[in-house]
DNA sequence: AGGATATATGAATATAGATTCATATTATTA
DNA sequence: TAATAATATGAATCTATATTCATATATCCT
């Protein structure tokens, strides 16, 4: 396959973006650019969404080796993992032809 | 909702990256900027993908203003119209940091 | 006009992902 | 140790997306 990318990579690269595409993880990303760590409680409040869902999503998020978490206490503080996802973010943030 | 993103910025990013990611669209993409455009064909070759499923993609991409087509005779050539998901791709074609 | 080539389209199916709900786990505190 | 708070988990369901297949459309060539 005549591509800049294998197919190895292909993937690689489809896998990273499919686990961020998503509203509620771009918020999660977003949220944890700006605040370092935060618990599953604070971010549910901050995205206005249910702790299951949150919760979810994150471990999913984590599996996947963007995220990193601890427990405090009662809590557990997430925080980002592989900070390569926010250039991603911030790219299309800043994008003005965004068809719509 | 405390977000650097609002929630209307934090789906269309999604939905940009929802459309670029997946590996026969990232290859797609990949493809258009090496070579300026390309016929279904080509690519299809290029990608050893089916014509029909190529094609489903490259419609449904051109849809959300990712691509844009012409026609010379028989062959219709697609080129990259919305240039900042390369940037997108580049990003995490140079993180060495993924996860697997 | 008829055949060949390139591409698109639509319906059917298959697969994956998101959400919800009920419940389990872990830690804290009275 | 019982009650509460924070989080995780698993199964069920819902929804979206991908793939395939058959066929339609458009263009070109003879």
């Amino acid at each position: 396959m005549e591509t800049l990318l294998s197919i190895e990579k292909l993937e690689k690269v489809a896998f990273i973006l499919k686990t961020i595409a998503h509203p509620l993880r771009i918020g999660i990303v977003d949220l944890l650019t700006k605040h370092e760590q935060l618990s599953v409680n604070e971010i549910c409040e901050k995205l206005h969404a249910e702790q299951s869902l949150i919760s979810h999503h994150l471990t999913n998020m984590k599996l996947k080796g963007i995220l990193s978490s601890y427990r405090d206490g009662k809590n557990i503080y997430y925080s980002l993992k592989l900070k390569e996802v926010v250039k991603v973010i911030e790219c299309m943030e800043n994008c003005q032809n965004i068809p719509f």
